[in-house]
RNA sequence: GGGGGCAUAACUCAGUUGGUAGAGUAGUUGGCUUUUAACCAAUGAGUCCCAGGUUCGAGUCCUGGUGCCCUCACCA
């Protein structure tokens, strides 16, 4: 569940574990003081070796001898894009330009070269002759190594093939490449390693270029349609002295000057109602969230939730916004066809996302499927004894949560959706409001798609009184993945009068994946969480903030 | 945590019934002024994931471990 709801009766109840004691592997390349890590061993690991080839240290050295700066400061202005170079070849020919890439071919005449440059917006081929540049520079040549960053500057034209080219007559080394790139034709084939190495898998790999940028876009997209409605986005904590807003086990980390446990936040969404409170009343945030849960193609310990709460709306309201949210999405992915339908393939599945979504009330589908009515506790009781489902403790809390862990047993996995779900039980949905002509179910609805559910939104609970005795429930409840302790000053933020409001939260990795066609949230993450290398750095994924 | 699969050069991959390790790319040296996975010739490069075991001999067979992928459980 994304924001709030129940937790499965068998989930382990251990806590978080500490942090592993085992030595920090320091990487001494970005090591630059004594201070740089006061919390971690003094005893170094053993270096690794750093991954310079012997072969491109060997023409680093001759370019030095040679008075080349491999690594200048400054590139030459006026650079243009490859792309758009390429693309105005025939109405720019005998123009000068300049180019700045990657060298990613290369094929040698001697007397001449041909050069594959990639830069942000594609590529473009560079030809370099002897008797067109400067000595100086045409021997770079005999130094340059795949992988290397470079300039060109020259007269743009066709070669005899057809092929737009830029025909040197500047030619100049911007940085030098000293690890090989892999193999031109496969770049980077396994999963780890291009997860590892995303850096490498990014410039060898052009569609996983190009599906980060397309998560970029679509993410932009989302943001675009709350601005055009005068939301407002903000950055809230992420150091929570209490943790909720959801149910799940969080991270602890501890403040050294104030000797306090905090923990990463599991949902921001306390935060953004007290924003309501205080008059800002369209939020919304793009918010990390981290959970300290197990990994799977689905799962990743931090992930990215946008959550958005509107003032006197509710949650019909916000099925409204989440639908628009995800077409607008879908578009910015490039997944609308000339027709006009958007269609998502997923996991060898179409799915057409042309609105309106299919809305399913929750009794309806759990009646459909399971057999009987929600309501029907004999019956109820069988079909929980069939799938060995469990009422973990009395009173309606434990009955109804066993209830939904049957729904998600018999109902979720046939969602291929887009489906909304709506109006849940109200007793597994604390942070919800009731309906006001039956208490029994809350204002509440989760979207499916693909099979995950990507989305779950309320008409946000504004009783300060019942607010208070569903958190005195739930830490009652001694559930480790429910709240630690009542947060106090939440209620006295309702207290001062919180508006009605619709709330939702959104798995933006999740639809990621399903947008961008990717069966692993690893391939939508830019650095998703690896275990330390074996013998290596330990940096398991992005340097440390 | 359970089950299944995978791990060989910087990269992509072969490796036969167990017999002293192979290709392509990348690199190095030489040749080549219109190629585009350029081409031709020569050439360096491996802790066969780790540790045991069986065997005269293990990349190959066995046991244990580590990592990754799939799957189940948990979870969003």
């Amino acid at each position: 569940m994304l924001r709030s709801g129940v937790r499965s009766p068998l989930a382990p109840p251990s806590f978080p574990a500490r942090p592993s004691s085992r030595p920090a592997p320091r990487r001494p390349s970005l090591c630059r003081g004594r201070f740089f890590s006061p919390l971690r061993p003094s005893r170094p690991p053993a270096m690794p070796e750093p991954p310079f080839h012997p072969d491109r240290l060997e023409k680093l050295e001759e370019l030095i001898a040679l008075g080349v700066d491999p690594y200048p400061a400054r590139s030459p202005a006026d650079r243009a894009a490859a792309a758009d170079l390429v693309a105005a070849v025939d109405d720019r020919t005998g123009q000068t330009a300049t180019v700045h890439g990657r060298v990613m071919g290369r094929r040698g005449y001697g007397k001449l070269a041909f050069l594959d440059l990639a830069d942000r917006s594609g590529r473009i081929q560079a030809c370099l002759q002897k008797d067109r540049l400067p000595a100086a520079e045409f021997a770079l040549l005999k130094r340059l190594h795949l992988g290397d960053i470079v300039s060109v500057t020259g007269e743009l034209g066709r070669t005899r093939t057809g092929e737009p080219t830029l025909f040197a007559d500047r030619f100049r080394l911007l940085a030098k490449a000293l690890a090989q790139p892999p193999e031109k034709w496969h770049g980077l084939a396994d999963a780890e390693l291009r997860a590892r190495r995303r850096y490498v898998d990014l410039f060898s790999n052009d569609e996983v270029r190009e599906r980060f940028l397309r998560r970029s876009r679509l993410i932009q997209a989302m943001r675009e349609v709350f601005l055009a409605r005068g939301y407002t986005e903000v950055e809230t904590p992420v150091l929570h002295p209490i943790y909720g807003g959801a149910n799940a086990r969080p991270f602890v980390t501890h403040h050294n000057a104030l000797d306090l446990d905090l923990y990463l936040r599991i949902a921001p969404e306390l935060y953004l109602k007290r924003l309501l409170v205080g008059g800002i009343e369209r939020v919304f945030e793009f918010a990390r969230v981290f959970r300290n849960e197990g990994l799977s193609p689905r799962h990743n310990p931090e992930f990215t939730m946008l959550e958005f709460y509107e003032a006197y709306s509710d949650y019909a309201g916000m099925m409204d916004l989440t639908e628009e949210l995800v077409v607008a999405a879908a578009r910015a992915a490039g997944l609308e066809r000339e027709d006009g339908s958007i269609q998502a393939t997923f996991r060898g599945r179409e799915y057409s996302l042309r609105p309106p979504f299919r809305r399913l009330h929750y009794a309806e589908a759990f009646a459909e499927r399971v057999g009987c009515s929600p309501l029907d506790r004999v019956r109820v009781q069988e079909r929980l004894r069939e799938h060995e489902i469990e009422v973990t403790g009395d009173g309606e809390l434990a009955w109804w949560r066993a209830v939904n862990d049957l729904f998600e047993a018999v109902v979720e996995p046939e969602l291929s959706g887009p489906v909304f779900v709506l109006d849940y039980p109200a007793a597994i949905c604390p942070l919800a409001k009731p309906k006001a002509d039956d208490p029994t179910w809350a204002e509440r609805f989760e979207f499916f798609l693909g099979g995950m559910e990507l989305a779950n939104a309320f008409s946000e609970l504004n009783d300060p009184r019942l607010q208070l005795a569903r958190f005195e429930e739930q830490v009652a409840d001694k559930d480790p993945e429910g709240p630690n302790r009542v947060d106090h000053d939440y209620i006295r933020a309702l207290a001062h009068g919180m508006p009605p409001a619709g709330g939702c939260g959104i798995g933006v990795d999740r639809l990621a994946m399903v947008l961008l066609g990717c069966d692993s949230i690893r391939e939508v993450l830019l650095f998703p969480h690896l275990r330390p290398e074996r013998g290596g750095t330990g940096d398991a994924a992005a340097p440390p903030a």
